[in-house]
DNA sequence: CTCTAATCGAGACGGTACGTCCCGTCTTTTA
DNA sequence: TAAAAGACGGGACGTACCGTCTCGATTAGAG
């Protein structure tokens, strides 16, 4: 799987059309956005998108990825809890809040319908703070501040899956106190106290 | 929010509606799926479908949720991991398996678009099951079986959260395996042994 | 062949569209004249005028025939080289002369290019002139007035065809003149007098 | 009226892209031919084309009428019914007849919608044929076979025009029956015998 | 026998229009 | 009198070419 089939190009005129797509994408939402529009705001010819990306999922999920390339942090106090905490928050803050939640909603949703764009949007975005958050966790682990035999990758996905669900399956409000009874109750585990 | 907002008609001819929809959703995918087509192949004018349901995506999750209301189980064994484990594999061999992973999905990446789907959804699926695992847990909690303090909602998040991530986001399978290592890890907790 | 394939509707949309249509090849010749600029001005969409017309050659050719019903001359003072000469004239004047004869030149040179479009027009505009040409001959030759083993058919081609010659071929002026000398030689023939 | 407006060149290339132009015509019709087509058929940038004709239709006149430069016979044998008679019949079997006849036909409607190439088909095929029959006629003429006092030009059209006629205006077939009856019916004219 | 300038192929580019598909609304026709 | 059938204005699709415009890479003529 390859992430350049969904656009990669850094020349000015790709610029151009990645930020009038962000443009439009923030004022009229994923769904109503065109292509023609896209070209009419960047005063681009359609072909000229065309060669560059295969689809608007892809012209998307380039211009979002590309619009926030900031690498989310990744502290590392010596705390474990208190650094994943940090991670959450900063990518809360960053993606389920104004103004890119929607934007990133739309991306996550057009990956249902697009395996071209859920591939890249894991390659992309998923994969590389997946392993991030593992080799963070591999620290804690050889640390002791967890569980020795514990499966980093299933780690990975019982600390992101809660905050995804509340964000794509209930609409929740991802609150702090809601991160930290999460990982409180993650890290105890839902078992009663031996 | 009300369901009925997306309808829920019993009469023949919406029964009608609801199979051509779920039939060409199964043949075209629900991006491509459109009301024209499955007025013809209803044999129905336009006016009726939007008559009954307002939107595409309305139909749609009209469709598939009124195919498949089989209560998924909820086993109550005295043992609340054999438990949630046998809903779990019964509700990912129904919603992530063919036929209808696609259709579900579909419809979940749909709720990202449409805050009216993602309403009723949540509405007429997710709040129920919900429910019943919770009154599940809460049987569970009062048999000291699980931590005496969880909050009964955010274990529900913990418990599905990974399953949809590994469903929606990395989309990776959900095997059998992979649901006995995410039980134990939840049970026993990210923390190291005391 | 039948001339409904090009359209033939009485109702007032359809005029709207041939208004429209005669207008705009007007503004910009027939070359540049687009179906999309049709239906703008027209205040129409696309699929309506799809819908009656086959091509822009079969809309061109309907506004244009269909815009100058009036009925050509045809005397019939008793002298057949005077009502000739007559009824030429105001063919010329018609169709050879702004503002028409821009548009008429286009349908000849699109029948050109369109076998539908020739057909067409041979029979709506051509074959009834032709038609009402052979009935003045006919009562011509009876009275005498025309050598008496006449093909009458050719005699339309002979009659016709240099006035055509001038305007698509050589592009000069068609002259009362010209007419009258065409006339004269064509009664007197080519040979030398007896 | 510069016929090298419409090029002329003789070097190979020019060759090359002529012989694409014809053959694309052969396959597809003039109305669907286009310079990028002929450019990839011919292996050349489209700059080269552009470079050495103005347009799609001056390219394509040029390649139709250099691809037949063959000089159509003019007999003289004395009688100039006869040779008249063989000068049609040739032009007619050449142009008139497939393969040529579709090309020519295109090429005559092309010059309906464009002035350039209406003048540069008048300067280098129809005003040299023109010529050479005003010389043939003007012989005949003096030797008696025609009317004194007869225009030539007019003379021309009138020879030339029903042939015209039937070819561009009613698509009826030219036949060698039709020929004759033509050349007879004109030289003898269309008024009753004296 | 280089060096410089022109020419070439290739094809990107902004544009215009194509003919098609659906949208959601609206008539018309049939039962 | 309600429903099928489908016409309607509209918007966007993805494609095809237009004529212009860079690009290197030949290729030739001039020095």
């Amino acid at each position: 799987m390859d992430a350049d089939r969904v656009n990669t190009h850094t020349d000015a005129r790709s610029e151009t059309i990645r930020s009038a797509t962000l443009e439009l994408a923030q004022e009229l939402g994923f769904a109503k956005l065109s292509i023609e529009a896209v070209a009419a705001r960047a005063g681009v010819g359609k072909h000229t998108i065309y060669r560059r990306w295969p689809s608007k999922g892809a012209l998307f999920l380039d211009a979002v990825l590309s619009s926030h390339e900031t690498i989310l942090e990744y502290p590392d106090t010596g705390d474990i809890v208190a650094d994943l905490r940090e991670q959450i928050l900063a990518a809360v803050e960053l993606l389920a809040r104004p103004p890119l939640d929607g934007l990133f909603r739309s991306l996550l949703g057009e990956a249902q319908q697009d395996a071209a764009i859920s591939a890249a949007l894991n390659e992309r975005f998923i994969a590389p703070q997946t392993q991030r958050t593992i080799d963070r966790l591999e620290k804690a682990r050889d640390a002791g501040q967890l569980s020795p035999d514990l499966d980093l990758e299933l780690a990975m996905s019982i600390l992101s899956g809660p905050i995804y669900f509340q964000f794509l399956i209930t609409a929740q409000p991802l609150t702090h106190d809601y991160i930290d009874r999460l990982l409180a109750a993650l890290f105890a585990g839902l078992g009663p106290r031996p």
